[in-house]
DNA sequence: AAAATAAGTTTCACATATTGGAACCTGCAA
DNA sequence: TTGCAGGTTCCAATATGTGAAACTTATTTT
């Protein structure tokens, strides 16, 4: 598959071992790789001592190490969005009083990378670094709107366009033409297209140069609210969303001198 | 060093990028890598189109990736000990209103997986994710000693033994008797061992089985309290300890059947 | 503008790490 | 004792990775 040598095959592994919600044994590893045997072994032996992974010597099982959660948090500290959109986040759920997502493309589909949830404000980790489809979400579709023409054709090829309600948009052609109503009106909407009942409206989040950086969402049910309101939070969701757009793209490092790298024990 | 195989250097490779704290150029790892030119550029393409790194072509620089985020999720999502704790968490820090922190063992250092601080909740990427020193932090300590007997020479001599402050233990016969005096207490203090005016108690986290899964600390400074004081809240952290540890201990994985691993795109 | 320098990329003969079939250990059940 | 499944190790064949050096851009300097 993705294989590029050695390390594409250890990683494969990882998302292997991360796929299963909990620890696994060896043989149900086995019999989910495409490796033989004596393969799989080694590059689970080494990924244990790289300490990307955990044995469990008493129930011999495999779980993800903590080398990945120290990893990770350096990628989103550093990702430029995230920590910068972190405040607004925050003005914006409690303004609305709603469900709050901040979402980037990763391949052809959504990583959410944040969120708030109104009554009570729910961790990160819990929620987000989920990934989800582009093609029938708010997020999703505000970023494919904004995205360069050439990548578009590539990214919509991905898509599964599998009809998760009957408002979902499901081919490549309808959804060039519901891109430009997005891109005519500033922001999109999710009407119901992922879930039935939930209901939304995304606003791309741009560099000043016009790059796709992310996505913003305000996210509710149709029980409790309708498009039309939800369209009269746009201005100010877009307003943030602007200015998360300006501040990372301000946030353009200013040639650091020194190195900060951590130290070899 | 760490390296193992190819995949290991590739790991130092992530790590380094890591290790700067904004996108870095090609040349700025190459002054800090081992690694002969040629060598460092290949295992960066690979991390490229791994997609654990992400090469930024406008300022041809190199950051970490969103696979990493994903996996990142998967992590702690299903460590035993961090979604469990979570709940107990928020008790904890309602009730003390102190900075509380939940720590483990990785290597010989100690890694905050999650925290909660009094006023306003931080989501916990943002704060945990870090690595601190084991010998001179109260969930250090707190985990230190209750360890199998065994691994503890190995451990020790692996500290630095840097002196932060005045009060910082900096011998590994003088932890031993600390970690005596901890045993037969219960808890750990941080007495300003790390950062002067900063203190704190700390609680191990044991399984059933008397293993230790973490640690449960709660940290204020001397201008607010005491040691004394401090040590009253012992009795009620060591319970919120025992339950998250007993809930840890009983989530033991009931023979999944389906694989409900990630299906690829 | 030309020359000099630096930054990034590719090449290729060579060394090494990786491969995976098969043999070999366990522990456990019949 | 025998059988068997999960797990671990061997080792020759070979695919992969290596890195000095050559080569292309960019970016200065003269």
């Amino acid at each position: 598959m993705s294989g590029d040598g050695t390390v594409g095959k250890a990683l494969d592994v990882l998302d292997l071992v991360a796929g299963f919600g909990h620890p696994a044994r060896f043989s149900d590893l086995l019999a989910h790789s495409p490796y033989p045997k004596a393969t799989l072994y080694r590059l689970l032996q080494t990924l244990v001592t790289q300490r990307m992974l955990a044995f469990n010597p008493d129930r011999s099982t495999y779980t993800l190490g903590l080398r990945l959660v120290r990893l990770a948090h350096a990628a989103w500290d550093q990702s430029a969005l995230a920590p910068i959109a972190r405040p607004h986040l925050d003005v914006l759920s409690a303004e609305v009083g709603e469900t709050v997502h901040l979402a980037q493309m990763d391949h052809a589909q959504v990583l959410y990378v944040d969120k708030r949830n109104a009554r009570d404000p729910i961790p990160m980790y819990s929620q987000a670094g989920k990934v989800g489809p582009a093609y029938c979400t708010g997020v999703g579709k505000a970023m494919l709107a904004y995205l360069p023409e050439a990548n578009l054709p590539g990214i919509l090829s991905q898509q599964s366009w599998h009809a998760f309600t009957a408002k979902t948009i499901t081919s490549a052609t309808a959804m060039m033409q519901e891109l430009t109503l997005i891109r005519a009106r500033g922001f999109a909407f999710d009407d119901e297209e992922h879930e039935p009942g939930i209901i939304c409206v995304a606003v791309p989040i741009l560099s000043t140069g016009g790059a796709v950086l992310g996505a913003l969402s305000v996210t509710s049910t149709t029980a409790r609210t309708n498009l039309g309101k939800l369209a009269e939070l746009a201005p100010r969701i877009t307003q943030i969303a602007r200015t998360i757009g300006q501040e990372t793209t301000n946030w353009r490092f200013p040639e650091e001198t020194a190195h900060p790298n951590r130290e070899r024990a």
